[in-house]
DNA sequence: ACCTGAACACCGTTCAAGT
DNA sequence: ACCTGAACACCGTTCAAGT
């Protein structure tokens, strides 16, 4: 009589695809495995997500979120400092997220499929105090074009540092926080 | 008697993946895929190339070579120009080579298992005029954290353009070289 | 309404057998 | 020395049947 109750949930298989990404890889993330960490047999997942693609998606949507709130928070703390303090706290902010989840964070801009864009408020919410610091360094104007530049070296170094390219010795430390320095005193000349 | 002729060779199966890869993304590049490119069954790629895991990093590879021979030549075009002018060019030439071969742009400081990093000859070189650029911006001392710095804005600039993360309208181009402006200034500076 | 077992097409990989 | 057909374990996905 009583329908089958819900023994698992979106929030949890993400959780779950998240976990299992950062652990072991993409490959990692099969239907199976994530199906197993909920609790649940394979095709139950197709109740949640429409397939693995979508999955993969809400996983990076989940991401972005996370970060927003990262951001929004470094952006807080540092609300009235000059711009480039408050830049290098969120670049900080940004390294944190992207060294406690490295692989989803290399999974932020990717691409899963045509029809799988991520939705735009996620990103737009963490992309917010990005865009208002810009604002103060290149004016209004601007802003996008500043912020897009700012996401691009930190996304890049980033996914770079996760996937272990800086292989010719030196200081990963220095050189992202030359990075920082640069396009701060760079963008404000601009 | 006479032991069966090659009917395909390495650099056929690596030019089959890219081409592949750039038509319908890396679940396009599959083992069956590969070798109906080439004119094979699939396990006869296997005498060519180790697994999948080993196909994709030497495609990755190969961009790297392509890239390098790219970066080479726009450097020497402008070997007596001054830095700026010059991180211009290279900036250019790299935006040009992930826009001929996006996906595999993307793949070029990607991580393919532990045991799969790419040679670093080939990367190397790639980097070669891009630390050259570097040492005249910043000293020698620094050349290497600024060329890491230009590495991470490029690559990260070009695989968000290529997922289609630029979703908010807004010129991209205009911020590409907004960025490339600002690193060659805020670099010189710094 | 969600869960499951059974089934399918497909994929990566191995291997014995051909030339 | 390289190629092939046959076989295997695994994966994503569908669907009818359960509760």
């Amino acid at each position: 009589m009583s329908p089958a109750r819900a023994l698992t949930s979106l929030p949890a298989i993400v959780a779950a695809g998240r976990s299992l990404l950062e652990e072991g890889g993409l490959d990692a993330v099969t239907m199976a495995t994530v199906a197993a960490r909920v609790g649940v047999k394979p095709p139950s997942l197709y109740k949640h997500v429409r397939d693995r693609a979508a999955l993969l998606a809400a996983m990076a949507t989940d991401g972005a979120q996370e970060l927003a709130v990262v951001l929004a928070e470094a952006a807080r703390k540092r609300a009235d400092a000059p711009p480039a303090e408050r830049l290098t706290a969120l670049a900080g902010a940004y390294r944190g997220f992207a060294r406690r989840s490295p692989r989803t964070a290399a999974m932020l801009f990717a691409n899963y499929g045509p029809e799988l864009q991520a939705p735009l408020e996620p990103a737009g919410l963490a992309a917010k105090p990005v865009i208002d610091v810009a604002a103060e360094l290149v004016g209004a104007a601007r802003s996008l074009a500043a912020a897009r530049v700012l996401t691009a070296f930190t996304y890049g170094f980033t996914s770079m540092e996760a996937a272990g390219a800086f292989r010719f010795g030196g200081d990963v430390d220095e050189a992202f926080q030359l990075g920082v320095a640069a396009l701060a005193r760079g963008l404000a000349a601009a």
